[in-house]
DNA sequence: TTACGATGATCCTAGTTAGAACCAGTCCGG
DNA sequence: CCGGACTGGTTCTAACTAGGATCATCGTAA
């Protein structure tokens, strides 16, 4: 086992988002949403609705996951799909007036219960927190050339031969 | 979308978590591995052994989970399932001769591998964020009496009627 | 010792996940 | 206006994921 000074960096950090998913997870089902489906709707809750590409950016899922995600939500009666008028390969994600009636139920709470343990954190914390992530982030945005072939352009990246 | 302060926050921590995860899947992949068998892989490296429950906490991922990953390294030769004698219940995970091989060709490059982001931050830095996680990941330790009835103890949570 | 609660692992279900192949629509240079 | 590169979504596959039910074993207290 490696002595890495960094692994425990890793650990404290993987730690405290497992937590949190597990924290907010535990009250969404209970809702009878899954973590994914409300992250849907609280992103489309308030808004005209949006694209594919503009949901999986904000909820940090890839578009092949996003379709299932919304096909359970479309078959729920919680969200519809329109197509948009200006761009023929895009699709609209709109919340229905049932999924609206959901996020009204469901995300003003659960934003409040979210909220709590946050409280721990001062202003200066969140601001640290905050800079040290991103400085992070930042730090693991692969270059394209070190990457692993598959890596590097966005857009599902290689394609192979046939 | 309620502006509150604290998303801002969450999100810089989940888009972290995120890119580290990308960052060190690519390379994983590369290796012919899961992240998740590699993560169990690393965690045997250089051990005796260990159970079900000791490899889970350490890698946070629930026994149900741990069975098929277990399942699949062992199909392929890697790992090996070990009953335990000290007690008639527990099975001990070990890395077959192949698995310690695998260890030997696939950690210490992919530790090396994933250090080098972390270089971006200073010894003050990594204090400093492991001491807001560990603060986030304790606000967020949810007492039995105000979490869902599904919670509060661990393993398996309630067990309902019939 | 026996009953009972706790614990270790498995099995099952439903869902999420990423990536790659694919198809259709768009955009741009020639 | 045509061809090729790019982009948006769907589909497919393999795997991970959590949670709950189930079963066997363990530890302990009566």
């Amino acid at each position: 086992m490696a002595r890495e000074r960094y692994l425990r960096t890793l650990r404290a950090l993987a730690e405290s988002y497992h937590a949190f998913e597990r924290y907010s997870a535990a009250w969404v089902r209970v809702y009878g949403l899954t973590p994914a489906q409300f992250d849907i709707i609280a992103t489309l809750g308030n808004t005209a609705g949006m694209n594919f590409r503009e949901l999986g950016e904000k909820n940090l899922i890839t578009k092949g996951t996003l379709t299932g995600v919304i096909d359970r939500l479309e078959a729920r009666g919680m969200v519809k799909r329109v197509a948009s008028k200006s761009d023929g390969r895009s699709t609209l994600v709109r919340l229905t007036k049932k999924g609206d009636a959901e996020f009204e139920r469901v995300f003003v709470p659960h934003i409040a219960y979210l909220k709590k343990p946050f409280t721990a954190l001062s202003e200066a914390d969140m601001n640290q927190l905050e800079a040290l992530t991103n400085k992070l982030t930042a730090a693991l945005q692969v270059p394209a050339s070190e990457a692993p072939a598959a890596l590097g352009g966005r857009g599902g990246g290689k394609r192979r031969k046939k």
